[in-house]
DNA sequence: TCTGGGGTCCTAGGACCC
DNA sequence: TCTGGGGTCCTAGGACCC
C-alpha cells in the first residue's frame, strides 16, 4: 500500500495592513496606499503597500521620502496595529474551524495539516472555499498554497498573489520550484544568496544538485537544510502549540534625534522596561535575563545581556538592569536606538513548582549536612563551628556557609 | 542628512565541571 | 612532564523572516 503524504496549506494575507484599511475604507481601493511610521520623524519608512503602489516601484522597508519620489500621489497611513491583531484573530478561527492543526507563525500568515480533514471537497476546491470565505467576511484577499510539507507550501502561496491558489506537488518542483533564481528561497537571504552565487549556485535547481558537503562547508548546518528543501524535503510538523512558546519579549525605538544626555537616555529605558513589564504581565511570565542593545549614529549595534539570579518581572527591576549595563558598556558616542529585552522567561504557574522543588532540594540537602555536621562534631568538638573542615563536595559552599551559621545560632539556642 | 520594530535560530569562544 | 574529550552555561554577534 501507497503511504499517504501529508497535505500542508500555507495561507498568507496579500498586503495584509494595507488590505486591512482597504476594508475599513473602501474609497482607498484602487488606490496606492502606504502604512509606514511617522512621517513627522525620521523612522518613517513604509512597511507595507497596495499592489498599486508597489506596482509604482513602492517597497517594503523604503523610507518614506523615497517612496514619494516613486509615487507623488502616495497615500501614507500610519499603522493601527489594534485593527490588524482584530482581523488576525478572526481570520485564524476561521481556518480553525476546518482542523485543530492550525499553526500561525506571524499575525498574516499560518499553515494548516489538513491530512486528516474529512469534507465534501478535495483539498482544492477546499481551499478555493476558504479563500472566497475570508474575502465575502472580511473584505480580504488571501493567497493559499498547497504542498505536502511546510517548505513547499509556503513557496507556492508567494507564486500567486493576489487571491492565487497554489498547488506543489513535489514531482512538479523541477519545473516550478528549480527554476527560480536563489535569492527567492524561503531561508536564503541576501548574505546566503552571495555566498551561493560566488560558487556558481544561481538558481534552487543549482542548490538541489550541489554535493551537501559543499554546502555544509559553507553554510553549516544551514547548508544541509537548504539543500533538502530544495530538494522539497522538509519533516517539520504543523505544529499549533508554537505559538505560546515564545522565548523573549523586548521593546526598542529610534530616538527622536541622536542623544548622549543620561536623562533622557535613562527616561527611555523607564519607557522601554515599562512596556516590557506590561507585557510580561499580560503572557503571565518571568523573566531571568535582560538585553540591552545600542545603535549608534553610524548604525553600529552592540547588544549587552545579564542573565540574573532571580527571576524579575516590574519596570523598576528591568530597568535598573538596563541602566546598569547601559552604563557599563556605553561608549559615550551619540545613540540612534535602545531596546530592552526580557530573555529566559518562565511562565508564573511553572514557577510555583520549581519552588516547590528547589525547596526540596534544599531540605534534603540540609538533612545530608546535618549528618555531617553531626559526623564532624565527634571528631573535631567545637572547632566545627570556627570553620568548615570537611566540606561536602557536592555542595556549594556559599550554601555550607549559610548552614553553619544557622546550624550555630540553633545550637546556642538549645544550650540556653 | 536612507534603512522600523517584532521576533527566532545558529555559531563560536570562554568558563567550568566531570 | 604535559595536557583529552564531552557537556552545559553564559555572552555577543549575525542571518533571516514578517
Amino acid at each position: 500500500m501507497k503511504r499517504k503524504g501529508r497535505i500542508i496549506f500555507h495561507v498568507d494575507m496579500n498586503s495584509f495592513y494595507a488590505s486591512v484599511e482597504m476594508a475599513y475604507r473602501p474609497e482607498l481601493k484602487g488606490k496606492p496606499v502606504a502604512i509606514a511610521g511617522n512621517p513627522e520623524e525620521r523612522r518613517g519608512i513604509v512597511v507595507t503597500s497596495s499592489y498599486e503602489a508597489r506596482a509604482r516601484g513602492v517597497k517594503t522597508t523604503m523610507p518614506l521620502w523615497q517612496a514619494y519620489e516613486h509615487c507623488p500621489e502616495l497615500i501614507v497611513l500610519r499603522p493601527n496595529f489594534n485593527r490588524y491583531r482584530e482581523a488576525s484573530k478572526h481570520i485564524f478561527s476561521i481556518l480553525s474551524e476546518a482542523t485543530p492543526f492550525v499553526q500561525p507563525v506571524s499575525i498574516d500568515e499560518g499553515y494548516m495539516d489538513l491530512t486528516d480533514y474529512v469534507g465534501e471537497e478535495n483539498p482544492i476546491e477546499f481551499a478555493h472555499k476558504l479563500q472566497q470565505r475570508i474575502l465575502n467576511e472580511l473584505d480580504l484577499p488571501c493567497s493559499i498554497g498547497i504542498a505536502p510539507n511546510k517548505f513547499l507550501a509556503k513557496m507556492a502561496s508567494d507564486m500567486k498573489k493576489p487571491l492565487g491558489i497554489t498547488v506543489l506537488r513535489k514531482r512538479e518542483i523541477k519545473h516550478t520550484l528549480w527554476p527560480l533564481d536563489i535569492g527567492e528561497m524561503y531561508g536564503v537571504g541576501q548574505k546566503t544568496a552571495e555566498k551561493l552565487k560566488r560558487i556558481e549556485i544561481h538558481t534552487i535547481g543549482d542548490l538541489a544538485n550541489k554535493d551537501v558537503l559543499t554546502l555544509k562547508n559553507l553554510l553549516g548546518i544551514n547548508g544541509e537544510r537548504l539543500h533538502q528543501r530544495a530538494n522539497g524535503i522538509d519533516n517539520r510538523p504543523v505544529d499549533p502549540d508554537a505559538v505560546n512558546e515564545f522565548k523573549s519579549i523586548g521593546n526598542s525605538t529610534t530616538l527622536p534625534y541622536d542623544m548622549t544626555d543620561l536623562t533622557n537616555i535613562y527616561k527611555t529605558f523607564d519607557q522601554l522596561s515599562k512596556k516590557v513589564a506590561e507585557r510580561l504581565k499580560y503572557k503571565n511570565v518571568v523573566t531571568e535575563n535582560i538585553q540591552i542593545m545600542i545603535r549608534y549614529h553610524d548604525r553600529k549595534t552592540i547588544t549587552r545581556s545579564k542573565q540574573l539570579q532571580d527571576f524579575i518581572e516590574t519596570k523598576e527591576e528591568i530597568s535598573g538592569w538596563a541602566k546598569r549595563l547601559f552604563q557599563q558598556h556605553w561608549n559615550e558616542e551619540p545613540v540612534r536606538l535602545l531596546g530592552v529585552t526580557a530573555q529566559h522567561l518562565t511562565p508564573k504557574n511553572e514557577l510555583s513548582k520549581q519552588l516547590d522543588l528547589f525547596n526540596y532540594e534544599q531540605e534534603a540537602e540540609k538533612e545530608k549536612l546535618y549528618l555531617a555536621m553531626d559526623q564532624m562534631k565527634e571528631k573535631y568538638g567545637d572547632e566545627v563551628f570556627i570553620q568548615l573542615r570537611d566540606p561536602e563536595p557536592n555542595i556549594s559552599t556559599s550554601f555550607q556557609k549559610d548552614f553553619l551559621s544557622e546550624y550555630k545560632t540553633e545550637e546556642k539556642g538549645s544550650d540556653s
